[in-house]
DNA sequence: ACCTGAACACCGTTCAAGT
DNA sequence: ACCTGAACACCGTTCAAGT
């Protein structure tokens, strides 16, 4: 009979066991007892690492911030946000549920600080006044964020479901949304349409803008 | 003893009532029973106008949708859709939650149908191709949501409390933060500072980039 | 030190019943 | 037709206990 030895329980483990349950699940399935199932042990053991589920929801969005890359101060600043603002859209999409647990934290992680701090870093190294480069932030994660809400509220990720979806609202309407019909028809529903594409093209016209703010100064 | 004239519960005053019982606590605070109490009803009663919770989350999404100005087509487009991303703005800043909601629903209601044809019927009237159009509508919303996202998790609303939030971070860490230092100090913790202003000037450069993409045709 | 069982005050929802 | 009470299977969390 040999020793099952099931490595003891860290703050660590729990946070990487709940980001694979909300992963895998959803949010609403992220319960400490799922969680506790998940790791192996029983509900109350997780309590000995953390004060409360909120805990884990902030640990949570954390861990999400720190799969984003950090723009490297060092770079040519268009490149380097430019790169930041792919790998957050990547991160977002890999963890859908982040958005929704954004809104309710308001206490910034390590993770969370330490990418504002490279930002501002690299906007500021790029040539931006301290004022230009709040702006510039304010709008690169207006951009990211709203892309992400909308991409994650899309009528389940797949591109082909889209046509479906579309071509659904088509038929039930009919003649009542005829712009919506006309994009449907001449773009969502044409062979490779993809709407992830759609987030090329506004990062190219933000980045744009960027250039504008810190010519001006703010 | 004269007869309390209750009217009589509708689909309507039960959104009406869970409207108001998210914008006073929260979206954790409305539960079928605090909705009930908030109706004068017992909880099951709710359950004869409704199926289910979710039906409830889906009815909110789309009055705070309904509360969004439609831009009119006959207008001048950047006019019109300025109006229009201020006004949803202001829609999810009464609505914090809201965000957090649209994450999780993915049938449009009706008002949420009117203001996708309202937007793309402008667009296309004021000269946007197809794809331009498109890839329009993904920017416009970005931006909104994006944006709404930020406000409504900031440090509680206020900017008095958004300095003394900064103050404490400087003060917890010191030299470690040089950036985010410099803008508390030179920008956020400036007098009139407001986040909320930090709308207008992304917005401004958002309606250029779409005057951009307009131009080109896509 | 690390984990557990039982219990409490909550949820959403079903079902059978009251007027 | 419109509302209710009791009950069920869930929650997060406390507290006292086990090894």
């Amino acid at each position: 009979m040999y020793e099952m030895t099931r490595e003891t329980l860290t703050r660590d483990r729990i946070l990487r066991g709940a980001l694979a349950v909300a992963d895998t699940g959803g949010l609403a399935a992220l319960t400490i007892r799922s969680l506790a199932t998940e790791l192996g042990v029983k509900p109350m053991a997780v309590y000995h690492y953390v004060a409360n589920k909120d805990e884990i929801l902030d640990g949570l969005v954390d861990q999400v911030f720190s799969e984003i890359d950090l723009p490297s101060p060092e770079g040519e600043w268009r490149e380097e946000i430019s790169r930041r603002m792919v790998s957050a859209r990547a991160a977002l999409r890999r963890h859908p549920w982040a958005i929704a647990l954004m809104e309710s934290r308001r206490t910034p992680g390590p993770a969370s600080l330490s990418r504002h701090e490279a930002t501002l870093a690299t906007l500021r190294q790029g040539g931006f006044s301290v004022v230009a480069a709040a702006h510039a932030y304010a709008l690169i994660d207006s951009y990211v964020y709203g892309f992400a809400v909308q991409e994650t509220s899309l009528p389940i990720g797949r591109p082909e479901e889209m046509g479906e979806v579309a071509r659904e609202i088509m038929e039930t309407f009919e003649g009542a949304y005829p712009y919506m019909t006309e994009i449907a028809t001449e773009h969502v529903m044409q062979p490779g349409y993809d709407f992830g594409d759609e987030f090329e093209i506004g990062r190219e016209l933000v980045l744009d803008a960027l250039e504008v703010l810190r010519r001006r100064g703010g």
